[in-house]
RNA sequence: CGCGGGGUGGAGCAGCCAGGUAGCUCGUCGGGCUCAUAACCCGAAGGUCGCAGGUUCAAAUCCUGCCCCCGCAA
């Protein structure tokens, strides 16, 4: 007889987590986040983690509110023994935590202490990481700070973005449960504290943080590229006043000599912009407001840019 | 009915409001120039103006419906 289970997440990155949950546990419910509107059109759309559950049957609860004693009440009812946490976006209150017999694990995509919080991945990629990982922890009542049972790693390419890391680390969180949840259950698995001296934090990105600032060094803001793609996305503005959005997709650093003021058009063939401390970023993919991805090259023959020209000034002044 | 932008030779755009000659920056092809070049000069090919109706002597342009792409919004 499997052990009795249940599972907290909510986006894209929780499914397979959520699937390898379901083969090594007898998974008896999932509780997401509600319903909220999405996309274009604002319509009401499910959370992945539901479509997922309810393709399997399974119970699916989504509270609005964790502290008032009901979603315990529910969940107890199931009696399970653990519950696996991974992305449900919400803090876990106490009465929760220490409803399973053996507690709740959270599987969290950075390799802890380091980045903690709601953004890991992206973060790992923007602070030039050349590895991260997945860490399967025991929560507490911290964000992020509770004993690690087991890492898996894997490495951060040069072409890596925020996107395909993603989807490497949600393959490689279901690879950890499938792996270490078992061993746990098992009583197999040794807690080891954090060493909170090393431990540092990885806020929500909001759409503002991919706003380019061509002060920064051409390393840095290549990086930010990468680690943001494709969300929230890095962008930066043809014109002041936050007119003329373009986003940016791609893009490479150079190191340079050049002592133009960050964010000038260097050359449009190839596409430079002036940086911080003498480097230069090479625009290879952008995107204006409203229209199609394009290269450098369809952006200088569609003169969407001139030599010359400051990105957005109101930043930079 | 959440808000907004766009679909015009291969690419990116202008032209539309004030209907009447298919324009611009590139690319491609041919020729020239040059030590040379993603440079420069000359020439050429290439377009059912997203689709379907409607109005009109005449529609890329005005009206109606539909399809597709994208930004905001997470």
């Amino acid at each position: 007889m499997k052990p009795r289970s249940v599972f907290f997440g909510t986006p894209e990155f929780a499914v397979p987590i959520a699937q390898a949950t379901y083969e090594v546990t007898d998974l008896q419910a999932v509780v997401t986040q509600p319903d909220r509107p999405r996309g274009r059109g604002r319509e009401l759309q499910p959370p992945p983690v539901k479509v997922w559950a309810a393709e399997h049957g399974l119970p699916v609860y989504q509270p609005t509110k964790l502290r008032d004693g009901t979603l315990r009440e529910t969940l107890a009812a199931h009696r399970p023994d653990v519950a696996v946490v991974a992305a449900y976006g919400r803090i876990l209150p106490k009465d929760i935590l220490e409803l399973p017999a053996r507690g709740c694990l959270n599987v969290h995509a950075s390799i802890l202490p380091k980045y903690r919080g709601a953004a890991p991945i992206q973060w790992a990629i923007a602070e030039g990481e050349t590895k991260t990982g997945v860490t399967l922890m025991q929560m507490d009542e911290g964000l992020d700070t509770g004993d690690v049972l087991a890492v898996l790693e894997i490495p951060i390419g040069p072409e890596d973005t925020g996107g395909t890391m993603h989807d490497k680390l949600a393959a490689l969180g279901a690879e950890l449960v499938r792996t270490y949840l078992p061993l746990f259950l098992e009583g197999k698995l040794t807690p080891q504290k954090q060493d909170d001296a090393r431990a540092t934090l990885a806020p929500i990105l909001q759409k503002e943080d991919g706003r380019l600032d061509f002060r920064m060094p051409a390393e840095v803001l290549e990086r930010r590229v990468r680690g943001f793609s494709p969300w929230p996305g890095a962008f930066t503005y043809l014109r002041g006043d936050g007119e003329g959005l373009l986003k940016i997709h791609r893009a490479r650093a150079q190191a340079g000599t050049a002592s133009a003021r960050p964010g000038t058009v260097l050359s449009l063939q190839p596409l430079l912009v002036a940086a911080g401390e003498g480097s230069a970023l090479e625009i290879l993919e952008a995107q204006p407001e409203g229209r199609r991805r394009m290269t450098a090259e369809e952006l200088r023959a569609g003169r969407w840019l001139q030599e010359g020209a400051l990105l957005d000034p109101d930043r930079h002044a």
